[in-house]
DNA sequence: ATTGGTGCAAATCCTTTGCAATAGC
DNA sequence: GCTATTGCAAAGGATTTGCACCAAT
């Protein structure tokens, strides 16, 4: 059966072939966003990470973030809050947020960016590389609250 | 043949309507906004309004795209640049971002969030108010050049 | 031994808040 | 005249920069 080992082999093996260097923040930074089943937000990371690695700084973990988008590791999304958010969950998936209660739902919906663009008239004038859906509305128990 | 001229009379009947009060600052952002055809960050708006109204302070700026947002009249957007963008153009549309020079491109493309959530099978999970597409990549002339 | 990464402090950027003054109704 | 809007100054939150130190190679 699938472990809930989250291990970091593939960042390792990408870092050396990079001519990076392995850091224990940068291992413990992706593990943690690993771990989690929701996206965060890089001040959570931050607070999480302390645990493991007190003294690991916000300059770091936001290079460490970047990096890590980089690699093709972790997708960065913004849902109209104030701070990005990022997520390790990299299954092709979409987002639904909640404008009542903040909620980001993660929805299984694979878009084809140059399908898009077809249909747009516009596949000669863009080099897709991400697609970024958000859905904005109330979730089905803020609506049945107003 | 369809007229250059913004005129502000929906915001105008608008804020009537709901007991708001009609002010040249609320009248000059949105002409301002309509009369680009590309979206504007708060600050260029900013910029601009100063032309016409010297001394409107970036907090009314920002209370007036909120609230013109609010009405409906303009789309707030993230393209993931820092700032938000305003967009007064209302036809259902998404948008394409070059990762190189920042060009914004619009999409025609109307897409149906209930569709969409129901692909997702989340069709009873979430109202939907707003659907948010970004395709991030390269445009033409930056993809030729790299 | 090199030099890429890190931590710290401070800066920057975007946006919001508090409050007195102003202008729509 | 009443009170929503405004302008000003200042605060706030997220992210980045500069630079000295540390640690992975």
């Amino acid at each position: 059966m699938a472990m809930a080992v989250h291990n970091t082999d593939d960042l390792i093996a990408l870092l050396r072939s990079r001519g990076q260097r392995v850091t224990s923040q940068r291992l413990v930074i992706l593990r943690e966003l690993r771990r989690r089943r929701r996206h965060a937000t890089a001040e959570e990371i931050y607070r999480a990470v302390h645990q493991d690695l007190p003294g690991t700084s916000t300059p770091t973990i936001y290079a460490t973030l970047e990096l890590l988008v980089e690699l093709g590791l972790v997708r960065k999304l913004d849902v109209g809050i104030g701070a990005s958010m990022y997520d390790a969950r990299m299954e092709p998936h979409q987002h639904a947020v909640c404008r009542r209660c903040g909620r980001i739902e993660d929805l299984n919906l694979e878009l084809d960016p140059r399908a898009l663009l077809s249909a747009a008239g516009a596949a000669d004038r863009f080099e897709p590389r991400a697609t970024e859906l958000v859905i904005s509305g109330l979730c089905a128990q803020c609506a049945a609250t107003a």
